[in-house]
DNA sequence: ATTAAAATGTTGCATCATGTGGGATATTTG
DNA sequence: CAAATATCCCACATGATGCAACATTTTAAT
């Protein structure tokens, strides 16, 4: 009765998984099959759920949303993708990371699938979700009243959460970047959790995009001297290289 | 319960256990015999649930990304999905819902997608990540040190967590249904969180699929008399009918 | 050495996985 | 809005695999 899955269907799902979404035509080259092949393999798939059909390709049941999270899962995707992948070579199996939410973080766990015996703490739900239940890994995720624009969990019990944890990586995204004033977010709750998370970690990582780079927002989550790298796809400018060398941070530049 | 193994059957075992996967015509090469020979010496192994059978070659059981959980989201699909979708003719936009782990939940809450604000309260990331960020719901979810296998909350502070709700329509999934026993479930902590789910709702309901009928498990979930209904694809026997009569619990009945 | 039993191989047919082509349906483009 | 294009779905063809019955070889016991 238990239904089997081929191996070439675990890879369409992981392959969907990781990306959130996938064509019916390059599944079809990846795995060097047909398209009816494929078409066969993810019916089961849809059928229960686990990813949507669309014309031409299959998605994740969240990625087609037209939710604020959604859609901004899908911009500069490329270069969240290139980040998060760069970010993962710093991660081995059995390592301990701290999360916080974000869709740069999101994509980033995407990437985590590849790694095994992760202990990782979050106050995402889409974090949990994508990592609780595979690969022996280990998930504490911060309970209590969701963001409905993130669905992840923020106020005095997430961070007294947070604070009972010690963790090997802790890795945030942020949503301003500037020379002087630093990283910084729009949202209360959001960079006060982000503060905590680097407060906890040994390696203290922010991923950031570079349109972020020269703008500032409404808080200051920490100064430069509380991370230690900075991961992103475009090159600081000169003055704000300058601050992220005075203060030691390593900074890694990907291509996108 | 351990199998005699003669030489070669070892040989496949190590074989399949070191790559993962194998196919016959390998086996059949590599052991110097006929394919037959080979397809005769994995009948015991396959029935013993030590390697997966599959058309062509013999793999590693779950060595392939295949996680309990996801798996069983792909058994009794049909009968599942149809069970949620009659729950989900109970609930109205910005109707307040409890609702526990397990594959039906999870497959209803992707139902309840076509709802709108709704207040959700659940152990289970899955569905947390599915209802969170969409349809201006909100959704409290129980924290803490996720279960490997379903990617949810339990013990003591999710039990504490779900006690500070009261909402409308109270939902669970069970392992087991039967006539005397009442509804059962493998998993003490699954129970408990179960049992204090059904005491915060006005409809206290069942999703249960009919294989798990006239099934008892190790824990006793609660009595007849403490849920409303049961929603199942499967016509109970006369004793359970009788049983849930006699308890004044409403019973629908869904085709598959 | 003889012989029965077990193991292995062979054969023929059933079943399964995959690919192919044509018509229906959906999406894009002008 | 209609034509052009892409995708989907169905039916069928084909080759690979599975299965069961029977034939042959190997093994072991006497």
């Amino acid at each position: 009765m238990p239904i089997e899955l081929s191996k070439r269907q675990s890879q369409i799902l992981s392959l969907v998984r990781e990306h959130g979404t996938y064509s019916i035509a390059t599944l079809a080259e990846a795995l060097k099959v047909s398209f009816e092949t494929i078409r066969r393999d993810i019916k089961p798939l849809v059928e229960s759920r686990e990813v949507l059909r669309r014309h031409g390709s299959v998605a994740m049941p969240y990625e087609l949303g037209e939710e604020p999270f959604e859609r901004r899962m899908r911009e500069h995707v490329a270069a969240k993708r290139a980040i998060a992948r760069r970010a993962a070579r710093l991660i081995e199996d059995g390592d301990s990371l701290m999360l916080d939410t974000g869709t740069t973080t999101s994509i980033f766990a995407r990437e985590l699938l590849k790694k095994r015996n992760l202990t990782v703490v979050t106050n995402s739900s889409d974090i949990a979700r994508t990592l609780a239940t595979v690969n022996g890994n280990k998930v504490y995720m911060a309970g209590g009243e969701l963001n409905g624009s993130n669905g992840a969990a923020f106020g005095p019990s997430a961070i007294a959460f947070a604070a009972s944890f010690h963790v090997r990586h802790a890795i945030i995204s942020i949503g301003a970047l500037h020379a002087e004033f630093g990283p910084s977010d729009s949202y209360l709750a959001e960079a006060e959790f982000a503060r905590m998370v680097l407060s906890r970690g040994e390696n203290r990582i922010i991923l950031s995009d570079s349109s972020k780079f020269g703008r500032t927002a409404l808080i200051k989550v920490c100064e430069f001297k509380d991370i230690n790298r900075l991961i992103s796809d475009g090159i600081p400018d000169e003055k704000l290289a300058a601050a992220l060398q005075a203060a030691g941070v390593s900074v890694n530049v990907v291509a996108p």
